[in-house]
RNA sequence: GGCCCGUUCGUCUAUCGGUUAGGACGCCAGGUUUUCAUCCUGGAAAGAGGGGUUCGAUUCCCCUACGGGCUA
């Protein structure tokens, strides 16, 4: 509402027409439904991706449209160009021109379609500047706060926000130690290469015996790998890092410290439905590979990684291992400063 | 039943008469961050109980309670 009301007055100020559209039952239908399920299963979630892609540049962008629009224009920190190709136009998805704010990895599932339709008029601007600008024309905005949390619901306990729908339920958490058999050293070589795509992007089966009890939690779908905040279980060396959680047997994994080998994957893979190419005619066929940059989380510096496209999916393999890889999350794979495609990591 | 050892923040521990009783993990708050996380800064938080000795006891002595090691 306050959000609003500043959208209003600064509409005002600058002279645009000012409407307002309430999507609050498509983002329930769209968004919370998925991310309540998505959790229900023991992965995590992305909603601001899903948001961009069914909300703002789908929904939205669809109104906005039909009431005689040409483009929609978002305040994201990314660019857009658009090259010519066989006749027909390409739009790219380009990083936002400060590093720092770089809001690419959240379009990364928009199509051709809605880039055609979309403009980033701040893009090129480091943030900074934005803020000159907007104090310079005397925005109320000008020195407001940057907007955090879930677009639209903003900061939020998840776990208060989950019990809505998804019930406590009193688990063990174990410790794994670090020396565990399977973190042993990988082979170093493979007999093809289905054998290493498997192998590095296999997820380690724990079993209750291969750790200590150390402590007990409220539910293992409020947790996710890499977490550290939450567990409650004092007394350790070091910290203690969410690796794995089991919500059938209601188990949370966890490892000593962050450098701790559960924590670490070097591959990860994407179901064939879940591949996504913002630049479609860059699309891989079965048994080719790609080399990329690539991220599993906003704002993580781009890892070098390649691409395999095989018939189970497409499996992405960084040239160093990384940490939490989170099932449910988004893999963004860029060539430079372009964004060419993502995926769920499954 | 006798002999010896141990008992410090929620947890694991440091401090061998004078300390604001220190740290780590956990917890709480703030910061960073349009996801979940991570990360950074700060804060609260302790001497089992009772007697002594001493100018002064967490620290020395005694008793009680609770945990551990040898002895027919």
């Amino acid at each position: 509402m306050e959000d609003s009301n500043d959208a209003l007055i600064v509409a005002e100020k600058l002279g645009i027409p000012f409407q307002t559209v309430d999507l609050s039952e498509q983002y329930k239908a769209r968004i919370v439904d998925y991310m309540f399920e998505e959790y229900k299963n023991g992965r995590t979630p992305n909603p601001d991706v899903l948001c961009n892609r069914e909300i703002k540049f789908d929904v939205f962008l669809d109104i906005a449209l039909s009431l005689g629009a040409d483009y929609v224009a978002t305040g994201h920190y990314c660019q857009r160009s658009t090259s010519t190709k066989e006749g027909g136009e390409i739009h790219h998805l380009l990083a936002g021109a400060d590093p720092n704010k770089d809001q690419s990895y959240f379009l990364c599932q928009l199509t051709q379609a809605q880039l055609a339709k979309v403009l980033f008029p701040i893009g090129h601007l480091q943030k900074a500047e934005v803020r000159k600008i907007a104090a310079a024309q005397d925005l109320v905005t000008a020195e407001k706060k940057d907007s955090q949390g879930l677009c639209f619901i903003g900061k939020v306990r998840l776990p208060d926000f989950l019990q809505q729908q998804l019930a406590p339920k009193k688990g063990a958490i174990v410790e794994v130690p670090a020396s565990f058999s399977a973190y042993e050293e990988p082979p170093t070589t493979f007999d093809n290469q289905q054998q290493m795509l498997a192998y590095h992007s296999g997820k380690i089966h724990y079993t209750p015996s291969d750790g200590a009890v150390v402590g007990e939690h409220q539910g293992a779908h409020y947790f996710t790998k890499g977490q550290r905040k939450g567990l409650g279980v004092g007394g350790t060396v070091e910290p203690l890092f969410v690796i794995a959680t089991d919500v059938n047997e209601n188990v949370i994994y966890t490892g000593q410290g962050k450098d701790h080998p559960g924590l670490y994957r070097r591959g990860l893979m994407v179901q064939p439905n879940d591949i996504h190419w913002v630049r479609e005619d860059l699309r891989m066929e079965i048994g080719e590979t790609l080399e990329v940059d690539a991220r599993i989380r906003y704002r993580q510096p781009l890892e070098k990684a390649t691409l395999y496209r095989e018939k189970e999916g497409l499996f992405v393999l960084f040239d160093h291992p990384q940490s939490a890889i989170a099932e449910g999350q988004f893999v963004a794979w860029h060539s430079g400063e372009e964004l060419l495609g993502s995926g769920v990591i499954s």
